[in-house]
RNA sequence: GGAGAGGUGUCCGAGCGGUUUAAGGAACUGGUCUUGAAAACCAGCGUGCCGUUUACACGGUACCGUGGGUUCGAAUCCCACCCUCUCCGCCA
């Protein structure tokens, strides 16, 4: 969410910025509503000024018949705005939200197609190797039949020492974040909507991805970082404590709904993987720094499973609402022969702190909101398949890289 | 799931229709004292929104778990819900 205050001033900026991002909200109408909220809001604290001075007139005495008529005069006009006021302010309140966050002007501007290529760290050669999949299932490593018969399409079992290595990777991220002073972290795998709604995670449109509880107001998480933004909603953090820096723990479940189709062979869209996700909770002038910091230890994790990658900027229609600056990692696929997404790190600045009110108190005791970072440590499925692609051998069995290897018994192959 | 108790500012905690302009304490900030520190003492100190102002500030309004209701007037009374604690039940 932004500023109201900021946005009034930079009507221009939001509206560009906004368009940019691809994501439609018109802010002339939220202006509009913001205006008549004003006006209403005027028109109402004047009432009550009236209603306070009457009742203080009044105090500790039985008020008379022409002051209880007065008073009950006022009481209907209050309430009467009170209710309008209500409703405005209900739709004013879901326009803001929509409204997304802006970005720097050094980001690339377009879509997918725009995302800017940083740097590329080992060899993407075109290997003959087989796909993850047909790999999977031939070692009984993978099922996904079984998976549909027990639950749906896109849910599967992982098996084997396929499991080991899950475990393994898990370790190994976990490890590295503990190694950068992150402290670990499970979580709620059930929110609330206020939660999911704070983090920004499903505005309008990604709705679909989050899988609801029925009858009860719970929701499970599309990833740990729900959970861990919501952690310290409505408080007021400590200076001394910033920053917080968590690794949360837990499944991600996403619905997927409709995409079905586009890149989504066996487990690169699933309804359901285990993930580690890095959070921070900063001040606004050192969140450039720790998303560097990020973007960092997502290298030397990709760098320790010896997986080729490429670094990316994401353009400004990529981005998505709340995201301020984003980078993706990406794998290099041989059997694709492409590079794909594999890991993401955003600072979304202010955006979920103002929705989820996390404050701290500054060097003048003032209050202000802090930001929040967040970034992949490890989603299984996806590492998975980048393993398992490229370090293949010639008689098909995959290659555990050496940081692995302590976890499953020194097992060096699978 | 059942019974009881409770949810008040950064924290602890009093208040249970109009002396609340939310007591008192702690923490914090400034000052006095001190070689320095601690202690003591003095003073200051909530948040959101709307508005006025070059600014320091000032005015209005709302906020005592959440949402409704009663009343001229609600932290205080009523209703519903949520949460926490204690005990019981169930349980890995």
């Amino acid at each position: 969410m932004l500023d109201i205050q900021f946005i009034r001033d930079n009507a221009k900026l939001v509206k560009d910025k906004a368009r940019q991002k691809n994501i439609d909200v018109d802010i002339e109408e939220l202006l509009k509503r913001d205006e008549s909220r004003r006006g209403l809001l005027k028109q109402a604290e004047d009432l009550r000024r009236q209603r306070n001075e009457l009742s203080a007139k009044n105090k500790g005495q039985k008020p008379d018949g022409e002051t209880i008529k007065k008073g009950k005069e006022l009481r209907e006009k209050i309430d009467k705005l009170e209710s309008a006021l209500l409703e405005l302010e209900a739709s004013y309140q879901t326009l803001l939200r929509d409204v997304p966050n802006i970005f720097p002007d050094d980001t690339p501007v377009g879509d997918e197609g725009s995302n800017q290529e940083i740097s590329k760290h080992g060899t993407a050669d075109k290997k003959h190797v087989k796909d993850h999949l047909s790999w999977g299932e031939e070692k009984g490593y993978i099922d996904f039949e079984r998976g549909a018969k027990v639950a749906g399409n896109k849910f599967y079992y992982i098996k084997g020492a396929l499991v080991e290595l899950e475990m393994a990777c898990m370790q190994l991220a976990m490890n590295i974040a503990l190694k950068h002073g992150f402290s670990p972290m499970t979580v709620p795998h059930l929110v609330n909507e206020k939660t999911i709604n704070g983090t920004g995670f499903s505005p309008r449109g990604e709705e679909d991805q989050i899988y609801k509880i029925e009858g009860e107001d719970l929701n499970l998480i599309a990833t740990s970082e729900i959970p861990i933004t919501g952690y310290h909603s409505g408080e007021i953090l400590d200076k001394q404590n910033l920053p917080l820096l968590y690794a949360g723990i837990s499944p991600a479940y996403r619905k997927e709904a409709g995409a079905y189709g586009k890149h989504s062979k066996g487990l690169f869209r699933v309804h359901q993987f285990n993930k580690v996700e890095l959070y921070i909770f900063c001040e606004p002038i050192e969140s450039e720094k720790w998303h560097q910091k990020l973007v960092e230890i997502e290298e030397e994790l990709c760098k320790s499973l010896e997986i080729p990658y490429r670094l990316v900027r994401i353009a400004s229609g990529d981005l998505g609402a709340p995201a301020y600056k984003k980078y993706d990692i990406e794998y290099w696929s041989p059997v694709e022969n492409a590079y794909r997404e594999l890991m993401s790190c955003s600072n979304v600045t202010d955006y979920q702190a103002r929705r989820l009110n996390v404050r701290y108190r500054d060097e003048a005791n003032k209050l202000q909101f802090v930001h929040t970072l967040n970034a992949t440590a490890m989603a299984f499925s996806r590492t998975a398949i980048a393993l398992i692609e490229n370090h293949q051998d010639e008689e098909g069995q995959v290659k555990v890289p050496k940081a692995l290897q302590k976890y499953m018994g020194e097992k060096t192959k699978i």
